[in-house]
DNA sequence: CATGCTACTGTGGTCAGACCACATCGGCGC
DNA sequence: GCGCCGATGTGGTCTGACCACAGTAGCATG
């Protein structure tokens, strides 16, 4: 009852506090949010509002929620974006919102810059970059009998740990959501595979040849070998799709 | 299918029962959902649930949802990805899980790879790229009392619609996101410009220079240019910020 | 005195019901 | 035939009530 103002949205006032709470610094990751009802009380708006605020914070991959009691209770500030980012692409592209030509497009700008930075960064007299985890999952992907599936999930996650290499956190992220955004299509893709064996020993090798390349500092050679990956799958699982140019 | 364990949660079993129904191709953009009460009782669960999902969902950018009566009432599906992508990239800056430089950095990269998108489509004998809309913006950039605030949005437009003339969906949400992300620091950044005349007057060059690229199908100019353009310009503002490579 | 179990407390999760504001549309009165 | 006006149904919000859960204090017991 608290005449509060104009806001038509009472759960827009609740996210509004708290992005700003959290933008003068006064909420820092790991720390609580207050509890619902008291939110409620503060905000002078009843709880169903300040929870549909905090499921949309959630859903954002700002908070993390827990029942019960304690210090693990509560809603947390975490900063998962990559979880926000994987169900944004993904409801996207089922709303024929985000087609998939177009993260197929932007996949191919994003990996083929990092793979680009990661060659510079080997080549530098810095820290070279850290490929382990990259080549980690390259090895797991060499076992003989792994289901197509399988060896799709440890493909995605090579791709992935190469944008973690690249230490930048927006990519890494992006590239999380485009990778979900077409994985029901990727799945399907299988289907269209004539000689899996040839196929994946073909990706096997390819990625490969983008490690070493980025590891031989030749920054062209990585940008092209990653380049030619994607698009060659792509081109191989989906030649109806729109050909991508870049 | 990455199934994973069934949360206990019911506003999620509405999220994925809206999801299926849109990969199902039962639900198309401008169609309405069922309304909330309709469709608590369906999934068995209560309208605050309910709630709870259309409000992510609509921070998603999928639904758009107006009370009343009519065609225009309810949830309706739409597509907006710009929207929900700011909002999710804004709220990870705020919780410091993206990094300022990190957004930078991958604006350098997505706009460097747009011009030179840009560049080659125009060298192409198909159909040149649009950028009637930027450079209205140009132009309108030109006007001489612009305070910089309301140059800095046109700046932003400018930038985006060069993303838009790409074509790219996922591109210009993700751009749109960016932009949002940095637009405290970039508001904050206005103060630290000693000579807003001479320096606006640069970036009013630099601009017209990366149209003109693009014109004359010089994807290499086109490329470097956008790409100083963005980098001085940070440089400028925030001297203090970790050096972007790339 | 130490220990283990048990209520208590506070958290989010959910549901039900009740209003309100709003926009449309059918029907009554003119 | 025309115009106004209430019936209707929508989302938006609040309230109050439960539930399951996880710590925790405190009692009972050895």
């Amino acid at each position: 009852m608290t005449h509060d103002s104009e806001s038509p949205r009472a759960w827009r006032a609740v996210l509004e506090h708290v992005e700003r709470r959290l933008l003068d610094g006064d909420l820092l990751p790991g720390e609580r949010l207050p509890g619902e009802r008291a939110l409620a009380a503060d905000l002078g708006v009843g709880r169903s509002s300040v929870r549909e605020a905090l499921r949309v914070l959630e859903a954002m991959g700002l908070i993390r929620t827990a029942s019960g009691s304690g210090p693990n209770a509560g809603a947390i500030i975490v900063a998962t974006p990559g979880g926000a980012m994987s169900a944004l692409m993904r409801l996207q592209v089922a709303a024929h919102g985000f087609p998939v030509a177009d993260i197929v497009r932007t996949r191919l700008i994003l990996e083929t810059s990092v793979a680009g930075e990661l060659a510079d960064a080997a080549s530098g007299t810095g820290t070279a970059p850290d490929l382990d985890a990259a080549e980690r999952l390259l090895d797991a992907m060499d076992s003989p009998d792994l289901e197509p599936a399988e060896f799709l999930a440890l493909d995605a996650a090579f791709h992935l740990a190469l944008a973690e290499a690249s230490g930048n956190q927006v990519v890494t992220a992006t590239m999380a959501g485009l990778r979900s955004g077409i994985e029901g299509y990727a799945l399907d893709g299988l289907a269209r595979i004539d000689d899996w064996h040839a196929t994946s020993a073909r990706l096997r090798s390819e990625h490969r040849g983008v490690v070493e390349a980025i590891r031989a500092a030749d920054a062209a050679a990585a940008r092209s070998r990653i380049h030619d990956h994607i698009s060659g799958y792509y081109a191989e699982t989906f030649p109806e799709t729109t050909p991508v140019n870049a």
